[in-house]
DNA sequence: GTGCACCCTATACGAAAGGTCATGAACCTA
DNA sequence: TAGGTTCATGACCTTTCGTATAGGGTGCAC
């Protein structure tokens, strides 16, 4: 399910050189046995399971922090990282704002996402603003390592479903129920814009809007707009 | 951090019970060194990375589950389990009604829940529910361990962090800038209500709601009360 | 073609929300 | 005692939301 794709010469739009695996580096780096590895999550509990995972199975060295703040410092401090795992909801990142800060620090490479609910477009976000993968938390502790081998040796990991145009529809049984139009629209409702604002973000009138967060609600089973956005948020939409 | 009461004269309100340990019954459970649990959690990672961690530092026989349903036909096949561990969040659970329906599977006893960002409340209402315990994710793995060795010698274990009235503000970053006024507001705002439903359920007047809904979009530095649900939805609050 | 579903626009009105200003009581604390 | 905070209420106004009703426009399938 969650595999690397290794062919460079596969030509998804511009995601060619995302998932592509220099196997000569990957193997360069298992046969050193020795990869510094930040892992940075607020949740005890998942940090040190992983980390403990990647010691053991992975023999890799592996630094904690429990904050971007603290993974900052750590990065400052005891120079780069080979790999740097950010978990995407942590205090201090805001969004992908965490994402850059920890670039910079790490020399602007080596800094990978870490996420439980994965709204797949944040994937692409991410690898936008640089960062040397994206991983789920769905995906399994052997997928993982084989991500983490690859992402230390300086190589871009992404799990090829998040990849996939036709993802972000079928992975959520929300969404099929919903036209395009209407995804638009809950987007805005999720970032709590107006009417008004969604109109012009999306070049319509505001009629058209209301017209389209009735029908959301209606499908939605929401009384009103802000449970519309609760529920699609709930449901890991955005 | 995340200890467990050992004094059963303790009484604060109807949770003396809740925190009791018999360490008897612990030390022979230990001694057997054979605990069944089943783990059911549909993050991948999370869930084999925690597994891996029982077994090697907890000598635990650990079945898998990824959600709700393959839970409950696990434990009807391979007879009750020790413990039973759920994901709070996870396909088929609904809040509470997923614990009822693995309670009732499991024989009524020894099912636990195991949540990411913990509401605090809904620790006493699994409690409640008849659940043996509640594990925020934000606890060690050492100390799931020994959570998991009390609750497999069939005490309830909480962390008394989540026991204590003053818990839910302090905890939370957040909550700390809010008065006990405007949390409750903002419960009712997090549930997709209005203004007027709000004043009808706390018996205050409209305009008072009013006052109070502004004030949390400064506090919250949201534009709007979408926005400032959002917030608080992100933030763990409710 | 004739439906059908989706999308966009328009007008209009009552309800709800958001902002401002002012008042007063209760409480804790300096 | 004075000063701060919190909570509650009042009136006023503007904006936004929610709903209803009535169109016109695509594209697709039977």
């Amino acid at each position: 399910m969650f595999t690397s794709q290794t062919s460079p010469q596969s030509k998804v739009d511009s995601f060619e050189t995302l998932v592509a695996v220099d196997w000569d580096r990957e193997f360069k780096n298992r046969s050193s046995g020795y990869m510094r590895i930040l892992l940075a999550d607020d949740h005890d509990m998942v940090r040190e399971t992983i980390s403990a995972y990647l010691k053991s199975e992975g023999g890799a060295e592996v630094a904690l922090a429990t904050d971007l703040p603290g993974a900052i410092s750590q990065i400052s401090e005891l120079g780069p990282y080979d790999l740097v795992l950010l978990d995407y909801n942590m205090p201090g990142m805001m969004g992908l704002d965490g994402l850059a800060k920890a670039l910079e620090a790490n020399g602007g490479k080596g800094v990978a996402i870490l996420s439980g609910s994965a709204p797949a477009r944040t994937a692409q976000e991410a690898l936008d603003a640089g960062a040397i993968g994206f991983i789920p938390k769905t995906m399994g502790a052997q997928s993982l390592l084989n991500a983490v081998r690859f992402m230390s040796a300086g190589e871009i990991y992404v799990p090829v479903d998040l990849m996939r145009e036709d993802a972000s529809a079928n992975t959520h049984p929300l969404a099929e129920k919903l036209s395009p139009r209407e995804l638009e629209v809950l987007n805005g409702l999720c970032r709590g814009l107006s009417n008004k604002e969604i109109a012009r973000e999306l070049e319509l009138q505001e009629v058209t809007i209301k017209l389209h967060v009735r029908t959301l609600c209606r499908k939605l089973e929401a009384k009103n707009r802000t449970q519309a956005a609760l529920t699609a948020k709930e449901a890991g939409l955005f």
